[in-house]
DNA sequence: TACCGAAAGTGGTCTGGCCACTTTTGAACA
DNA sequence: TGTTCAAAAGTGGCCAGACCACTTTCGGTA
């Protein structure tokens, strides 16, 4: 059970007692966080090993810090996770073409998700896509991604979707052509449906008029 | 160099000089980098900020560090990212499941590339694994999953795999007992032919026997 | 009540020190 | 000549204190 409680370095520690601290006083998203003096003498270390751990969290974009303000649990979506890893890990094309391909998987799987399951595919917010694209010039391929993702109800691959989308933000965050808009159209109504194949299908069909705009 | 001196902080400039050190060096994976006292003076900065940007790199699996030894550039497949980040935003069982489900979403989707061409289906590791099969007692689950995933060639897929494995390693390290092997031959060979389909429900058929050992 | 400036609080960074551990070195030994 | 092993050097782990830059807080003045 306490697999790792002889934990050696002292900041991975932390690391943990951290997160326990967040949980018992319930800090949400966005709230400060005690001071790194304060942390220091609360969990009798260091000032230098507390801010090695909170280094580490900030890398990871779980914390957020402002000189002179303090330190804050990051709002979700800030994650400099793929821009540290990419600079060390993806540095060819071959790379990028994967980062492109994972991201794909995620938002494929999702289609299928949604296609195959009554009570999502019946949402009505997929209608409310209906009229945004009809009504607003600035839809983007993003922000229908993200409403797939988010409804297939898997936080983790969420999670690992917005740290991919984030790679390559430039493309999905451009406004759709009107082409592109009667395909996601196509997508969404196949998915209503539950007609997976189709709505997969739109889905390629998208992705390559994405490619080549 | 290009500095970017907008007072941003000092340890994640270190993150960017150590990649290009790394890079201009050639240091390859399992390496020694040069100590952190050296990097302190080669960069000009106090090795407490050497230091934040060597453990945030640490937490990210990056690098590795041998207490009296040294800092090493990791070899690849050691990232305890999934573990931090678990033990933030995962908690409950459901993100669990979601665990599971988001590492079956790579494998599934090796398992339809590789179904749909010729040139990875046809390949003669797959008849070695019917032998593997009949013949060696240990073969885990992992084993045959890594080789599909690798094959289907995508390494950030294969990356976010092998962390995703990791994390709930119990299960898919333990032998395969003789009715999981029947199923996996199904699968590979169905795989093989370029059954799609077929593999895919062998597959599901797969990992509920799993779920139930 | 509104405003402003000083004080307090906080993160950012550096220096220097001590400890524990590993690697290297070199001298004694076989 | 080759081996062995203990001392020395190298390295990461951790801490205390100091100073700076910036933000927030708060009390007094207009």
């Amino acid at each position: 059970m306490d697999k790792k409680t002889e934990q050696k370095k002292v900041f991975l520690d932390i690391v943990q007692q951290l997160r326990q601290l967040i949980k018992m006083e319930e800090i949400q998203a966005g709230e400060k966080l005690p001071s790194e003096r304060v942390l220091s003498e609360r969990l009798g270390v260091g000032r230098s090993s507390v801010r090695e751990a909170l280094r580490s969290l900030e890398l990871l974009g779980l914390i957020e810090t402002k000189h002179g303000g303090g330190t804050f649990l990051a709002s979700t979506h800030k994650h400099q996770l793929v821009e540290i890893l990419s600079m060390f890990i993806l540095e060819d094309e071959k790379s990028k073409k994967d980062v492109e391909l994972t991201r794909q998987i995620h938002e494929k799987e999702a289609i299928r998700v949604i296609s195959c399951t009554e009570t999502l595919r019946t949402l009505p917010v997929w209608d409310s896509f209906f009229v945004k694209l009809e009504i607003e010039d600035a839809i983007s391929c993003r922000d229908v991604l993200r409403e797939i993702i988010i409804t297939a109800g898997n936080r983790l691959s969420l999670k690992v979707w917005f740290q991919l989308a984030a790679y390559d933000g430039d493309r999905l965050n451009r406004n759709s052509t009107e082409e592109e808009k009667l395909i996601i159209q196509t997508m969404l109504k196949s998915m209503q449906l539950g007609y997976e194949k189709e709505a997969l299908k739109a889905y390629e069909q998208w992705m390559k008029t994405l490619r080549s705009n």
